[in-house]
DNA sequence: GAATTTACTTGACACTGTGTAAAGTTGACA
DNA sequence: TGTCAACTTTACACAGTGTCAAGTAAATTC
């Protein structure tokens, strides 16, 4: 394999983001990451061993342009337990877009690869995380729901943002990103936070 | 193909159906089937054009014999919308971990099978029409929040009550059953109701 | 200026799983 | 005795992933 900073190699994860962007994952095969980046399907190779890390290295790409550590981070000077709350999830919330289509074929992989459902778990850990740290803030003012532990509160959050969800309202529901992330604050306040 | 009622075929959806619910989706391969089943492949197609027909008619094999519908309608004779809500979410709550694994290889079939796309919408529009009743019965009581439009509630219910989502909080997070009916309409409660 | 190295190309092939095709078997039943 | 239905066996086409080996062309090094 060629060194991590080749300007091919960085063809390839442009070419596969966009083609992952633009319709379903499984129309976007080793050959058509190939034909648009403009070299041998066999070249895909010698830069990534297989889809899977393929597409995992996308995910990566991703979030380095993108830096989602500086957007996600940003909730954290959050005053109250509840400003934090609402800000992560507005962070999160517009985060998801810009990486629905490479998560979307990621998960489409996890039944088949192994390397897969480790990259999408550490993924889903990372927000996780996120979200216990908001349940914590909330906690500390006092504001956590007596109706639940923090770690159902934690396990609630996580879910009522998953992609998935995200997807369903977006996409089925047809809501607009914005009324999404208004809605689904309203939602996390009302089961989250006490009285 | 063979009469809608022949031993053989029956056997095909039982074997189906129990090996999809002790393994991943992919794990489940025509051969697999044909081998558990004691036939030979070639004679499972005999009875089911392509492994997405034998999928769906495997989901609506389920449906009979766990009579969904007779479930899912005892909502219906609930006296007040809140109990209709708690009583739909209990119903169909309870379905989901009987249908889960058929459901997953379903699913998981969606990008690559139109007709697969297909049932799968057709099962969560089924889903998606209960919670409209619940939503409605809500409405008429006047205990529907003001803060959503009858649309925007039936939406966010059926999402909260994806299989995705059950799966996520069972799974990963380690919920009971129990305590997933539980905390599912507690959060349906404060975030679908006025005051 | 010749040799080597690097990045890529070309073409062939193994493997898995789906689905098709055709000829053969077996038992029921008329 | 014949025929029909349900099934078996064998073979093959096809798509997509991943591997292998030989070839090319430009840049780098001696």
């Amino acid at each position: 394999m060629s060194s991590e900073n080749s300007e091919t190699r960085k063809n390839i994860l442009e070419t596969t983001w966009k083609l992952l962007e633009s319709g379903g994952p499984s129309a976007v095969r080793m050959s058509d990451i190939a034909k648009s980046t403009g070299i041998s399907r066999q070249a895909v190779y010698l830069h990534f061993p297989s889809r899977a890390e393929l597409l995992i290295a996308t995910t990566r790409y991703l979030d380095e342009v993108k830096d989602v550590d500086a957007r996600l981070e940003a909730s954290r000077s959050a005053a109250s337990g509840l400003e934090r709350l609402d800000a992560y999830i507005e962070a999160w919330g517009n985060y998801i877009p810009e990486i629905y289509g490479v998560a979307r074929a990621l998960v489409a992989m996890q039944d088949t690869d192994e390397a897969a459902r480790v990259a999408w778990k550490d993924r889903m850990d990372a927000v996780r995380h996120g979200c216990e740290a908001a349940v914590a803030a909330l906690k500390k003012d006092g504001a956590l729901s007596k109706d639940l532990t923090a770690r159902e509160a934690t396990d609630l959050l996580a879910s009522l943002l998953s992609i998935e969800q995200w997807a369903q309202l977006r996409e089925h529901g047809g809501w607009s990103q914005r009324r999404y992330i208004t809605l689904m604050q309203r939602t996390a306040r009302l089961s989250l936070c006490a009285k």
